[in-house]
This record gives structure tokens, C-alpha cells and sequence, in this order.
DNA sequence: AAGCCGGGGTG
DNA sequence: CACCCAGGCTT
């Protein structure tokens, strides 16, 4: 049977992950979605930092928002930490501080789908759920040389259906770690070793020599081009910062005042603009220096950066209120974008 | 159904 | 440089 197989291969070739020593379904949640588009070698240093700050429900959700974004600052994908805490206030005031022991009261709670359900539904709880993720749609994709796109309806529906009668009656705790880690281990998205590959004999794509074919996806789209030009506000050792607002990227973290066009802009047209003009009320500034283009790059865009830096005095700004001005140190209480962090740390002041 | 949401590792 | 990573939410 395939699936013994693979839970066979497991057993000899598994790492030794730390979420891996618990079954306690609040810190396998942890782990989950720090896990979402993220690779484990990432994930590790802040499943630690995390959940020695947040060792239960209770803890993450009498926390400030703030607190938790800080503590996820840099792994990217923060609507995952907004959304983590919404569900620990959901489980500590609706389930009392006992995380829910159903699939389906698993997949209602926020910022959990159908893999993150299924995982901490099988992982914690033996439940019969066929976890899907980019691992396993490449292992199944390639087992059985299916080319309709994982991204699509179709695709999620016919996946769902062979994953769950691949895992049959098997452990569903360790077969769906064992698929996983298969493909993370040993059916990689790029030239895997199919000669040492404990099921190349049944699988149609390495027979077929078209390994590389699958799993098919959807055609991506062209990120989009954004210009970010960050007023880098000095006043004796402190700069100013604010708060992003909005449903765009970055959502309720904290940045330097920022003048954003769809367009490059010199100088000239920068001072010019309404939004520098929002900002200043004096026209004689001194721009001490305006820093070499830096693209930050995004799955979906490209933000062209430039930092510009003025020491300023706080008669020359319209709105000071609007700003928190802080100094190097204070800026580790904030959650800050890379882009922001990086410019902030190499800063001498 | 398609777009949006980060940052980094890897070939 | 392109692709992808223990995906999910919004529109």
C-alpha cells in the first residue's frame, strides 16, 4: 500500500521538529500557521520566541495586537498574526480557553482553512482529515500524473477526494506528517532524487520522465510597480513614524512618514506634491541626503524605495501630532515592516 | 474565479 | 532571475 510506504519512509527520514513533541493543539496551531507559505527552517526561531511569550490561548489572547505583530515582525504574511489573535480571543472567550476539538469548530475560527483544519484536527487530535498542502499536491500531482492546476476549483476538489482515499485507513497523525515531510524531504519541487525514491516504481510521473511537469499551476500574475519615497525625519536622535492604516500591505504596522506614487518622481515633483505639502509647512528644508533606489520585492509588487532624509524641528511640520517621534531603542517596541527595520538598523545615530 | 497578502531560500 | 515555501481571506 502507498500509504504504508510512505509512513515507512517517514518513520526513517523525519526531522526532529519541536512541534512535532506535543500534542497540545494550541501550540500545533502556533505552528501551523507560522508554517504557511513559510519554510521550516524560518518558522523554528519564532515558534520558540513565540510561544515562550504565549505558552497558552489565555496568554496570546489578553495580549496587545501590537505585541503579537512585534513578535512576528519579519515572517512576513501579518493578516497571519491579526488573524491568530482574533481566534485566540474566540477560543478563550467562546470555548473558554480550551481550544475546540471538531473539524468543524477547527475551520471556523480565523485565519484557519482547509489544510491548517485538517492538520490540527489529524495532529492533535487523530482526526481522519486529509491535510492538503504544497507538499502534498506535488506528491499526488506527480504519483498520479494529474495535470489539472492546484489552484483552481476543479483541482482542489479532485486533490480532496484522492488525498483522502490515499490516506485511507492509516494513522491519519502520522500519515499526514509522513506525506508531508515526503515531499518535503524527498519529492522536492525541483530535481528530485527519483532513483532512491521508495515509490518511483508506482509513480507516473518519474516513469513517464516528466517529474518536472508537475504539479501544474495556474498562470501567475506580473507584481505591480510601486514607488515609496520614505521622509526619514530626524530631531536630535529620534525620527518620526506612524501607523499604517488600510487594507493594503503592512496593515496596522509602523513606517516613516510616507509620500507613495504610481510613478517615479524627482526631487522637484516630490516637493511638489500634495501629499509633501500635507506634511511640511515650511518650504526652506534641508534635505540632507535621498538614498539610492532600493526595490523591496513582494510576491505581487515591486515597492521602489527611496528614504529621504531631513533633520527637522517640529515647527516645520504641519501635523507633528500625527507622528511618534522615537529613538533607535524604543523602535524594537514596534512592528515594522523589513524594509523599515533594515533602514533603522543601519542608522548610526 | 481571481486578486491580495511578505520575506527569504534555492537552482 | 524565477519559483516556491506545512495557505487563507477578500472581492
Amino acid at each position: 500500500m502507498l500509504n504504508n510506504q510512505i509512513i515507512n519512509w517517514y518513520c526513517e527520514n523525519k526531522r526532529d521538529l519541536p512541534w512535532r513533541k506535543t500534542k497540545d493543539p494550541y501550540l500545533i496551531w502556533i505552528s501551523e500557521i507560522m508554517l504557511q507559505q513559510t519554510r521550516v527552517a524560518t518558522a523554528i526561531d519564532y515558534y520558540y520566541k513565540f510561544t515562550e511569550r504565549f505558552p497558552t490561548v489565555s496568554d496570546l489572547a489578553q495580549a496587545d495586537e501590537q505585541e503579537v505583530l512585534n513578535l512576528w515582525q519579519g515572517l512576513g504574511y501579518y493578516s497571519r498574526a491579526r488573524n491568530l489573535h482574533h481566534a485566540a480571543k474566540t477560543i478563550d472567550t467562546l470555548y473558554k480557553g480550551v481550544f475546540p476539538n471538531t473539524y468543524k469548530e477547527i475551520l471556523n475560527l480565523k485565519g484557519i482553512g482547509a489544510y491548517t483544519a485538517a492538520a490540527i484536527s489529524s495532529f492533535a487530535f487523530n482526526l481522519p482529515y486529509a491535510a492538503i498542502d504544497g507538499n502534498v499536491y506535488r506528491v499526488l500531482s506527480r504519483l498520479f500524473g494529474i495535470d489539472t492546476p492546484i489552484d483552481s476549483t476543479e483541482g482542489k476538489k479532485i486533490f480532496q477526494e484522492l488525498a483522502q482515499e490515499t490516506m485511507g485507513n492509516a494513522t491519519p497523525e502520522i500519515y499526514n506528517q509522513a506525506i508531508i515531510e515526503f515531499g518535503a524531504l524527498q519529492c522536492t519541487p525541483k530535481s528530485p532524487n527519483c532513483s532512491i525514491c521508495p515509490v518511483n516504481s508506482s509513480c507516473f510521473a518519474s516513469n513517464s520522465n516528466i517529474v518536472d511537469q508537475f504539479p501544474k499551476k495556474s498562470k501567475q500574475i506580473k507584481p505591480k510597480n510601486r514607488y515609496f519615497y520614505y521622509l526619514f525625519l530626524s530631531c536630535s536622535g529620534r525620527f518620526a513614524i506612524e501607523k499604517r492604516e488600510g487594507k493594503d500591505i503592512w496593515k496596522n504596522m509602523y513606517q516613516y512618514p510616507l509620500i507613495e506614487s504610481n510613478t517615479k518622481l524627482s526631487t522637484d515633483l516630490l516637493i511638489q506634491s500634495d501629499q509633501w505639502k500635507e506634511i511640511f509647512n515650511s518650504n526652506d528644508l534641508v534635505i540632507q541626503s535621498i538614498s539610492d533606489n532600493i526595490v523591496h520585492k513582494l510576491t505581487h509588487q515591486n515597492i521602489n524605495t527611496r528614504f529621504i532624509h531631513i533633520e527637522i524641528s517640529a515647527d516645520e511640520l504641519k501635523n507633528y501630532e500625527r507622528f511618534i517621534f522615537i529613538n533607535k531603542k524604543e523602535a524594537e517596541q514596534y512592528p515594522l515592516p523589513k524594509l523599515i527595520d533594515n533602514h533603522i538598523k543601519y542608522q548610526d545615530f
